[in-house]
DNA sequence: TGTACATCAGTGAACGCGCGTTCACTGATGTAC
DNA sequence: TGTACATCAGTGAACGCGCGTTCACTGATGTAC
């Protein structure tokens, strides 16, 4: 039952979609081929008429999961600028909203050690989104030399990136949601 | 052939250092009882005579890792006080030695993300070991109240968690190092 | 201190299970004329 | 525009493999008297 190209390609880019989410929440590793296929309507089979193999679709849905993030704090930023800007990012990025919604967050927090054992087109994905999401916050950072902002993004992000992954670890609400609220207030005084 | 108890006792621990270098290296689900039995010179089978599940292994080796670390963290704070103490840590744990040997390494930067999907006791053992590092780091802020220097401690971590965690993730070597070298600086600047 | 028996660390085969991947097949869609 | 054939998206069974865990067995160690 050969499908039109357009329901091919929208097919594709469900399952890249749904892979995006379960691998965010559950991690790579944790989540099957066929659990991915399944949650997007099909059968496992079909798989590879899309993909060359799990590799593939990990980095795709990394890069996807990287756009979702990228269009959160866009958003959270939204006609604001400067030092208000960056820090309704910060505040966005490091919410308990974002530490409980995984699968709608950030991959470089919902499975960076996972990223640091994947194969190479996924880790350049990760690479180029921690660029972008330093892009994103740098632009935002006023400093004599261009150069200065994207350190200070840079170290916001690993701030950012650490406070959410330990949030989701702590299972202490309080404790968790202190770890949270410690990291924002320090970023936003930066 | 059963052995004596000392010798049970040293087997045990065995394990235990083996699949806490191996789950920090390559992480948890990639890393098999079989794998650990036989790096410790054992046959798998052998396994559940010392614990009842490879979840409880994790949140020992887990344990065992923490310590690991902060070794490591007094040893480079040595008999500095104060904030050449403070730097002294960062500069050990934000570094490419570090970043190279995740093996020897922080279990939270090393297994992140993993933590945030094992079980109660692991996840209590991780949430641990957080508090023990930040008690290690916040020994060394002067602040006029102690939950500023708590607070202070949890931010440089989370920022050094997401730094080596990033740092292991880029491949390219000077975009990696650049990431260690920013956060470093900026920590050290606190 | 010596003896008799119970315990149990370690072995290696086996268990059921789920994984990523492959395959033959179906029939609707794409394409060449 | 219509026809004939090639393509290929999706199905569901099957592949080999490695996983965590269990088990019967061995024989040295621990323990009770």
């Amino acid at each position: 039952m050969r499908k039109s190209n357009a329901e091919t390609a929208e097919t594709r880019q469900r399952i890249v979609d749904v892979a995006a989410r379960a691998f965010r929440s559950k991690g790579i590793q944790a989540t099957g081929v066929a659990d991915i296929m399944s949650a997007a309507g099909l059968s496992h089979g079909g798989f590879y008429r899309h993909f060359d193999s799990k590799d593939q679709l990990v980095a795709e849905a990394c890069e996807a999961g990287i756009g979702d993030v990228i269009g959160t704090l866009d958003a959270a930023a939204g006609a604001l600028a400067g030092k208000e800007a960056f820090q309704a990012i910060v505040a966005a990025y490091v919410s308990e909203q974002h530490r409980d919604a995984p699968e709608h967050g950030c991959p470089l927090a919902g499975m960076g050690s996972e990223l640091a054992h994947a194969d190479d087109d996924t880790r350049t994905a990760a690479a180029r989104g921690f660029d972008q999401l330093v892009d994103v916050m740098a632009q935002h950072i006023r400093r004599r030399h261009r150069g200065a902002a994207r350190s200070e993004a840079v170290f916001a992000l690993s701030a950012m990136i650490g406070a959410v992954t330990m949030a989701r670890i702590i299972g202490d609400p309080e404790a968790s949601t202190a770890v949270l609220h410690d990291v924002r207030r320090h970023l936003e005084a930066l």
